[in-house]
DNA sequence: TATTGTTATACTCTATAACTATA
DNA sequence: TATAGTTATAGAGTATAACAATA
């Protein structure tokens, strides 16, 4: 029997590195289409599938940032990247002055619309193909509590600048 | 209604973003831990994991290639880094003088078990800690499945050169 | 003082194409 | 002619820290 302390059983590794290679592929394949279709980093179609699937359009710089990307300057420069080619509009917001309100425009769900066939096309031939109704059922009910436990996880990322809650007495004044 | 050729199911969406969601998450923070704790990339910790699980401690720069990395070049970088710090050695392979031997050398195989403990803690804490012993099994039971048909789906990648088996009749001559 | 967002910068990674050498 | 690997190069993405402005 292996030791204790560290280490993951045959079952553990398995899925691991399973994970690991299906969403690597993935990930890659879809990326690979979407920069061919629609000239998009993954980033900037999360940006727009986040707007298109809004209400309003729209959201803030922050609201986009928590669960699309890592770093604040990152998601600055994707949005930019898409200002640039008019997909999104970016307006101060009335509400509060230092937010900005970042909006989907015609262009961007034109886009967003001629994009998204080869993007289900990608996912469900690469993805779904060999699995039925109930796997995909079954593997939704195995990712969700782990997703859900991600974000739960307090350290989740190292830097993003202090996660909204203040830690007290960190500076003594 | 939307129109119904290309389109997900609910099911199916949710299971694709949560795959997303959960891998990217895990991939991230298994990034910055190979990075605090040897200085490593994803890449480079994949290549020390293959020559470590060979039973020779070598493999070949293509057989490296196949299942770690999309391009050859970036395999090339990488390796090159693992050689500069001496990690790695390569050597012309005495049966077929094209081919390198990448073989893990005694600080390779010091680094790694070095970094495994927290690796493995990292993908305990975040991955295992919601499933249990039957949820990973049938969690490996969904995945294995989709990449074996990953694998066998042929325009994988679009250009690592020309991919084993020859097109007849590409160039006339 | 904390939060929102941008900018400047440096760095890592990746991919393409051209190239060498062996089979 | 095909395969193994490298190199040069260019580009995209990311993160850090410093910065400005509003709450």
């Amino acid at each position: 029997m292996p030791g204790s302390p560290p280490s993951l059983d045959r079952q553990q590794l398995g899925a691991y590195l399973a994970l690991m290679e299906v969403s690597s592929i993935l990930r890659h394949e879809v990326e690979q289409h979407l920069r061919a279709e629609g000239d998009l980093s993954y980033v900037q179609w999360q940006i727009l599938a986040s707007l298109e699937d809004s209400a309003s359009g729209s959201h803030r710089m922050t609201d986009l940032a928590d669960g699309v990307v890592y770093s604040r300057s990152g998601l600055t420069y994707q949005a930019g990247l898409l200002e640039k080619r008019g997909l999104i509009s970016r307006s101060p917001s009335p509400a509060d002055e230092r937010s900005i309100d970042v909006t989907i425009t015609d262009a961007g769900r034109a886009l967003f619309a001629r994009v998204l066939p080869g993007h289900i096309e990608v996912v469900s031939s690469l993805l779904f193909e060999p699995l039925s109704r109930n796997d995909v059922q079954a593997l939704t009910g195995l990712l969700t509590p782990v997703r859900d436990h991600m974000r739960a996880t307090p350290p989740r990322s190292a830097s993003p600048r202090r996660r909204k809650r203040t830690r007290a007495g960190d500076t003594a004044s």
